[in-house]
DNA sequence: ATGGTAGATACTCTA
């Protein structure tokens, strides 16, 4: 089983994209974030006829979050828990041939010391929470997405230019950290421990023909799964093409 | 210190 995560920055205009990656890479199940449409405008029509069933959970203009499936979509879960109706669409979960995926589009942040940053660090606390109340750890469980944090020094394109800012501050890393410690394995680590990819290029300063990227973009899986695990990539091809998104798929193969 | 790009919406916000 292949397994791919996508933050595609507005599905209708990246349909042409995903239609082409998805005949050629040809994954099972995609994650998807920043849908940037509602439950209604979502083009089903179109990810039906590539073969896919869908679970999707979208709001106007921002976020949104879409499961792919050529198998059976079970159990969708739609937000946390304890979320409201205003609360932003930022997570769906589903069981998928026996794995617990759970898709999340984290907060940006959008700048150090302001409210959305604390919304940011709080939304992770409940993620954490949210997998000690939902999950057990030894299931097969799948956390994937947009994480708009990277992990490590080599998951940055300069640790001098990145040091602190937003998506590499210490606090930021030790929330997700908190979250990887449920249990999680950043799969793309743990099968390429030196490689310095990445997953988001900036639109402007020409950050994508000077390869200046940052990983933010996770596959993360719990013991039992990881022992399955056989493959993990970031397919930079579509990063590449006319009016690309920002971010490339990442995808990993199971047994 | 500023502004550089992209998307959705409605003349601005989010990333």
């Amino acid at each position: 089983m292949k397994i791919a995560t996508w933050n595609v920055n507005s599905i209708n205009v990246r349909i042409p994209h995903l239609v082409e990656w998805a005949r050629s890479a040809e994954p099972d199940v995609i994650c998807l974030q920043e849908t940037k449409c509602v439950d209604e405008n979502f083009p089903l029509t179109v990810i039906n006829e590539l073969g896919y069933e869908a679970a999707f959970f979208g709001q106007k203009s921002y976020n949104g979050v879409a499961i792919l499936s050529k198998f059976p979509i079970d159990d969708v879960e739609k937000g946390f828990p304890d979320d409201d109706d205003e609360a932003p669409k930022r997570l769906i979960a589903a069981t998928i041939g026996g794995v617990r995926v759970v898709n999340t589009y984290i907060p940006n942040g959008t700048e150090l010391g302001t409210d959305k940053f604390q919304f940011k660090l709080d939304w992770l606390q409940r993620l954490r929470r949210y997998f000690e109340e939902s999950c057990s750890k030894d299931a097969d469980v799948l956390l994937c997405g947009d994480f708009n944090v990277a992990m490590d020094e080599i998951d940055v394109w300069s640790v001098a230019q990145w040091e602190g800012k937003l998506h590499f501050t210490k606090t930021e890393r030790a929330a997700m950290h908190y979250v990887k410690q449920w249990g999680f394995n950043d799969l793309f680590r743990s099968l390429h421990p030196d490689s310095r990819e990445f997953s988001w290029w900036n639109y402007r300063e020409g950050a994508w023909q000077r390869d200046q990227g940052l990983r933010i973009d996770y596959i993360w899986t719990s013991a039992s799964l990881a022992k399955r695990a056989r493959s993990c990539e970031i397919d930079r091809y579509p990063r590449g093409l006319e009016k690309p998104s920002d971010h490339a798929p990442v995808i990993a193969e199971f047994a």
